[in-house]
DNA sequence: TGCAGGATACTGCACTCTGCAGTATCCTGC
DNA sequence: GCAGGATACTGCAGAGTGCAGTATCCTGCA
């Protein structure tokens, strides 16, 4: 039981929905868990086998002319033990970006790699920004798949419109920043506004720390 | 030169700072690099070897009594090689959460699981928040180390205060959501607030679309 | 009727990275 | 004199990735 992962049990997560087959699974998991356990359709094909071999799902095949395709149903103690997945603790959120490590590292190159790294993000987040308003727009005119999780949707669908609006608001607000404000990216006196901006900083952490209010989530920003 | 990873140029970029020790590599990953570009110290120790072979670094070991220590620094070579990755495309970010993945099947568990879920993302956060706040803090008080970087630790430092909030945000409002409207994991009926969520995503979603100021970050907020 | 192109349905392989355990020395304070 | 933390690494099994490769099925168009 020990060779199952957090993959497995997002997989077993899925069966619990409903049947899939492996290849279904690896699209939805692009198309839905991909924000917050974005994982490889190669990865996706060997999980619902590790499910089976321990009990948690069976397998059924379908033979469809000449091809045959492999739909995996949850088990009894399958449901069992996701229920006591769900109990445990999790690992810390863990981001990465490619683009942000060279960003790190600008003074090593010219402004337009600079540039280039931070439209880049901005970039990523526009695709995602993209997909995620076709699935909210299709649970709020009511046409959502598995309208019996709206509930939870509604609280995964708040994370990703979070993600991606912070990924977007930061990438235009750098760009802006070097675009008008930097001359050089070696050092800081091609930049001579950095260090307001720590103090700036600051007063927000420390704002936001002691004012509550100022941190709200507001429904409507 | 093609078995260099991003997390090589990552250290080679280190390197064109100061030289510095694999051990102090490791524990400057952590401190700085983690927020977006998150590995195990484990790796870290390889990286340099890989550099050294492939010539963008030079190994010197110093004798400390005992206990030898290599210090490594970069080469010419090594220094081309960065600029050159620079310029390169760079992959997506990415986010993963063991925590929201949880969530994402809480009908299949109780109220508490999903909760502790939600809490850990904000704890997590916290800590983050705490050792981002110290660095700021030393930068905006001029005791930064590196104050020839200032100019771009603005810009990450930016994006790890940015991060840390919406995880803290979106963590605290999925908490009170959870704690005073929700009476069941099991179905939408243990929260009827959730379709009129989807309503009020969407508005939230096509407003910072067409109106531009609506979405800007501004320094305080 | 034939054929292109996209969707479906996978597998093999080399490689990166992680997490854990293990080894050992140095230094500081009590 | 000794505990405990910091320094300084290595080995290994396993998770996950990216790419290439292999086929079949289905739809539209010429």
């Amino acid at each position: 039981m020990r060779d199952l992962s957090s993959t497995s049990f997002g997989i077993l997560g899925l069966l619990a929905v409903r049947p899939w087959s492996a290849y279904e699974l690896s699209k939805q998991v692009k198309r839905s868990l991909a924000y917050y356990w974005p994982r490889a359709e190669r990865g996706i094909y060997d999980e619902p086998k590790k499910l089976v071999a321990h009990g948690l799902a069976t397998a059924t095949t379908e033979a469809n002319g000449d091809r045959t395709r492999t739909v995996y149903t949850i088990t009894r103690r399958g449901r069992a033990a996701l229920r006591h997945w769900l109990r445990e603790p999790s690992a810390p959120p863990r981001f990465e970006s490619e683009a942000i490590l060279r960003m790190t590292f600008a003074e090593n190159g010219t402004k337009d790699d600079l540039l280039a790294a931070i439209r880049s993000v901005r970039e990523h987040a526009d695709v995602l920004r993209t997909r995620a308003e076709a699935i909210i727009r299709g649970y709020a005119e009511g046409r959502g798949p598995f309208p019996q999780r709206v509930h939870i949707n509604a609280l995964t669908g708040k994370f990703n419109i979070s993600y991606v609006s912070m990924l977007e608001r930061w990438a235009e607000w750098a760009e802006e920043l070097v675009m008008t404000q930097w001359t050089d990216t070696r050092s800081p006196e091609g930049f001579p506004g950095a260090m307001a901006l720590f103090g700036a900083m600051l007063d927000e952490l420390t704002a936001s720390a002691t004012d509550p209010m100022s941190d709200r989530m507001d429904v409507r920003r």
